[in-house]
DNA sequence: TTTCGCACCGGCAAGGTTGCCGGTAAGGTT
DNA sequence: AACCTTACCGGCAACCTTGCCGGTGCGAAA
């Protein structure tokens, strides 16, 4: 026996055809209580017979939750992707529905997948924040709305909420202590943006590194470019075109240490003879390249299922949570661009 | 003035403060006919202060749509990514919502992720289908239920829809006309499962261009295996082990690509001059290791454009459409891996 | 016999929006 | 004066589901 109608099947129609009230078919579905079992069990058979699938819709309506979470991220690189794939993954196991957007590291754009996102009415955000944003009026709206948030990876003190975090200050330490005792002595930094506190943190990382060392940091060696290969490129061109150049260079991403890669080979000195050469993210590339390139590894998948673990746990005790902060530590891959002496 | 409770604004709540029914601010809000100049321009006003917001919820489900469409893929690779980057730039414009889900390339994955997305009442699909997919059955539920279904990318008979594709066929004879026009004679190719289409019809393009070059065809040369590194890298070994070992080898993507580079170097063989190397996709990587490698390029932002598109179309005129295939062009990159002669 | 408890069930409203229809008043036409 | 048109507006139902409340009938206890 099929379906009688196009339309997918709905309470209603189960009611009727066993004479019976809509408040008696939701509730012998949803295993309520006061139902008899002689009902309970025509209501299960006959729903089966004509696949009846409650409809969303009215659900969400009526309860005020979609069971969708809204993700806006700046873009869809390797390791953004891996992220994206942890959080489907929790996602789906707890019942939940993802929406993606790309910011293309516009903030325009981000304001504009906030309001999208905002009025598929999703139950809540988990967010990286483009690297252009600098003003963040459009995430207030959102816990206006009291609406749960969750940052991960791009994090900010701006947007006060749970967060989800790689250790970048242990990165960028564990990648300048290493050229450190490579014997490399001027260590050049190729940051991003000086608003991105992703970059920063690694920033730090770096002169602690020196400090502990004791070796003086030299602020012209910090240069402050766009997560870019062309810029790395140039900025690379600069910094080895310097009087008393660096011997060593650590990039903040894998993909300006791409763009540091060929403005070196350009200038035709050696890796890691000449110069040394430290990535971060561990994206495969870096391990395909000639030579290949160190680089710091984060655990993006993990990052990605613990963000969305944390928007669960959000969502179900809203006030407690607010604080928990996520840690994940980072791991030095080494590879030939820095590896003067074998380890 | 702001809103004055914690929920956000309604209808229903603009009727109460002005004092005219539920219909009258309906209409004026959507500009329809039969309402004052005057009272329309109270609710806009009032309706701004108070930032009403349709409900999304109470909208799809009056209408019986949700400006949403679900978008199935097997991964987020470096080329879905961009197709998804295209997807949701024309979708965006157009006042649709994406919802993404990844198959993981597994068969059962895709069919919980239709479930998921019918269930989540999405207007319909844009389909590029798992690699691990031999049956088709859960595709058409989708079907029955009236639903407009556009694939992309990897296409396959047994799911007939309107479709956008790269001229696979054009870019397997392309890169292997190069391979013969370099003077290549015994030219391998490492194919997908031979169930995909996406990899026989560029097998078929390598067919065709031995064809016209009057090169015999040997069924030794041509080997399927899955779409990995790993495997192609293994696969290649087998290649180099031969007796009358290949010259040059085409990799129906460019994961194969890398694995092969792999195994060649392994194997102390040099590009282009022992052995010649064509991938496709044309991804950044193959630009950047050494020897750079030739892939044939497709227009990945460009198809995802065109798919949503077409979705579009295909939604606005249901019936119309259904026969409509978009064929774009791929464009050969060449590159060190296969350059004996220079051009 | 009355009262109570229990097991089961139906009606109504709500959630937010729109489409359809009917209604009113003012003005114009025959 | 009777009729029609026009411009505007409100009521109701529907989309689908659930929560709350108010039943009904029956057996058991007082």
């Amino acid at each position: 026996m099929v379906n009688y109608t196009d339309n997918p099947a709905t309470i209603k129609d189960i009611a009727k055809r066993l004479n019976i009230s809509l408040s008696t078919v939701s509730r012998a579905l949803r295993n309520a209580p006061d139902v008899s079992e002689e009902t309970r069990q025509a209501v299960l058979s006959l729903s089966q017979e004509l696949n009846y699938q409650p409809n969303r819709l009215a659900l969400s309506l009526r309860q005020n939750q979609t069971h969708t979470i809204g993700v806006i991220i700046p873009n869809l690189d390797y390791v953004l992707s891996q992220m994206v794939r942890g959080i489907d993954e929790v996602a789906l196991e707890a019942g939940y529905t993802v929406m993606v957007c790309q910011s293309n590291e516009s903030f325009g754009r981000e304001i504009l997948n906030t309001q999208r996102l905002l009025e598929s009415l999703v139950d809540g955000f988990i967010i990286s924040v483009s690297s252009e944003t600098k003003s963040f009026e459009h995430f207030k709206k959102i816990q206006d709305r009291n609406l749960p948030v969750v940052v991960f990876d791009r994090i900010t003190p701006h947007l006060p909420a749970p967060s989800v975090r790689l250790d970048n200050q242990a990165g960028g330490f564990m990648a300048t202590e290493h050229l450190i005792e490579q014997g490399y002595k001027r260590i050049a930094v190729l940051a991003g943006p000086d608003n991105l506190g992703i970059s920063n943190s690694r920033l730090d990382g770096y002169k602690s590194a020196l400090k502990k060392h004791k070796i003086k940091l030299d602020p012209d060696l910090i240069l402050h470019c766009d997560f870019n290969q062309d810029y790395a490129y140039y900025a690379t061109q600069e910094l080895l075109a310097m009087k008393k150049r660096p011997d060593a260079i650590f990039t903040i991403s894998d993909r300006m240490a791409i763009g540091a890669m060929l403005a070196i080979k350009k200038k035709g000195l050696q890796m890691p003879t000449d110069i040394g050469l430290v990535g971060f993210n561990n994206e495969p590339v870096t391990g395909l390249v000639t030579p290949s390139i160190s680089s710091v590894e984060m655990p993006s998948f993990e990052m990605g299922k613990a963000a969305a673990k944390l928007f669960i746990e959000t969502m179900h005790n809203k006030e407690s949570a607010n604080n928990i902060e996520k840690i994940l530590p980072p791991k030095l891959i080494i590879r030939e661009s820095s590896l003067k002496f074998s380890v």
